[in-house]
DNA sequence: TCTGGGGTCCTAGGACCC
DNA sequence: TCTGGGGTCCTAGGACCC
């Protein structure tokens, strides 16, 4: 049934910490950062102590002299994440991964086999802590939404059920930074025009927050504010990008340094997207100057790369044109993303001679070589540079 | 207090095509 | 010749999340 309260978000709370808890009982019950530099994740010992992720590690010390920092674990953090989808798995037929600890889970229409969402959320903590050993939250309720922001309120070690009808209560109370995709700049402009709480929001009509906010962004918190979310539960969503970074530190870097951390990145980058099957089109240059300030700059290729070489050459010719400015603000950070993904392994190239037939476009081609090939056969096709032929590509369903 | 690494989605202008 | 509208792709930047 549509009205059922039968999604659940599942949360492991902080986790890196909790698995470095988890390891090394020395750590429990103490406030522990993961990280060095910066906290990536700290404890909810360390939390109550005002230490935050993303924070200096100078200024979490300072604020908390107890802290104790251990070095981040990946490998057991990833170990850690299989093991808890693994259970995410075996509790729902549907499960949709938001990042390493965080899960969307179906189980509607699951009463005569599972039992209520209620015993199956209980279940869920239960397992999870006897077979990884970490503590979760599990929000409930009728929208993707509403179980965030249930699992969100009840942490640590949180239940929290939202019965259907009782939504709108849940919501118009809580401010609106507390809000999943408000951030500080989204805020401050609600603030300023006097939007304080969610009810506040669901007061205003659509056309006023898009004034405020842009289309999508008014659009969706005028939707959210009133309860509407049909966003349903999929555990079929694929990347859109891979990338990789590294933070320089505040010291002069020669050009030759700088080209030496592309080739890591390309490397990195590509290596992944090798073992991930997939190759992508947009290579983008990521840059933090010396006064943090952000920028990007992208080039996008005919064809679809997951070379080290490609990716490589495309990032430096990149940093060619940013060399100016990196002159003269300083670089404290570099990255390569490549986005634009597609399956990697080409079955089949075509090239069809355009010269012989110059009405022919790439839909009708498409068009011709789908007929030939079945439906799902071909996935794209291209003009190849100044050659008159034009490509496709038969790929491999994803 | 000087600030990591990995992502997603949206916007806006310009080029280009029909 | 002048004018218009719609669509897609590319680039750069902004905001947000864990």
């Amino acid at each position: 049934m549509a009205n059922d309260a039968g999604i659940l978000h599942a949360d492991a709370d902080a986790f890196f910490a909790s698995v470095e808890q988890r390891d090394d009982p020395g750590l429990r019950g103490k406030p522990v950062a993961v990280g060095g530099g910066v906290v990536t994740a700290a404890s909810y010992e360390a939390k109550a102590r005002g230490v935050r992720s993303a924070m200096g590690g100078a200024e979490a010390r300072r604020i908390c002299p107890e802290l104790i920092f251990v070095e981040p674990r990946w490998s057991a953090y990833v170990e850690a994440s299989r093991e808890l989808f693994s259970v995410f798995e075996a509790t729902a037929p549907v499960v949709e991964g938001l990042s390493l600890e965080e899960a969307f889970l179906d189980v509607r229409g699951l009463e005569h086999v599972s039992g209520s969402p209620l015993g199956i959320a209980l279940r869920l903590k239960r397992d999870v802590l006897e077979r990884v050993g970490l503590p979760i939250t599990v929000g409930i309720a009728r929208t993707k939404f509403v179980a965030k922001m249930a699992s969100r309120l009840a942490k640590p070690d949180g239940l929290l059920a939202v019965p259907p009808g009782t939504e709108l209560d849940f919501l118009h109370p809580l401010e609106v930074e507390e809000l999943w995709g408000v951030g500080p700049a989204t805020a401050a402009k609600l603030h300023a025009h006097g939007l304080d709480t969610v009810g506040a929001i669901a007061r205003r009509g659509e056309r006023e927050l898009v004034a405020i906010l842009g289309r999508a962004a008014g659009r969706k918190l005028h939707a959210l504010a009133h309860n509407r979310d049909p966003r349903r539960v999929s555990s079929v969503r694929s990347r859109s990008s891979f990338g990789s970074q590294s933070a320089l530190g505040r010291r002069h870097r020669s050009r030759a340094e700088l080209e030496a951390v592309i080739l890591g990145l390309a490397d990195r980058v590509t290596r992944r997207m090798r073992a991930g099957g997939r190759a992508g089109r947009t290579v983008v240059l990521r840059l933090r100057f010396g006064d943090y300030a952000r920028a990007t700059r992208s080039r996008t290729l005919r064809q679809p790369t997951a070379e080290t070489e490609t990716v490589r050459s495309v990032a430096l010719a990149l940093l060619d044109g940013a060399m100016p400015a990196i002159a003269r603000r300083g670089v404290t950070l570099l990255g390569i993303a490549v986005s634009n993904l597609t399956a990697a392994r080409v079955g089949v190239q075509l090239a069809l001679p355009l010269e012989r037939r110059p009405s022919v476009r790439l839909d009708a081609a498409l068009d011709e070589l789908r007929e030939r090939f079945g439906p799902t056969a071909v996935t794209r096709a291209s003009l190849l540079g100044r050659d008159p032929g034009l490509a496709a590509w038969l790929l491999p369903r994803r």
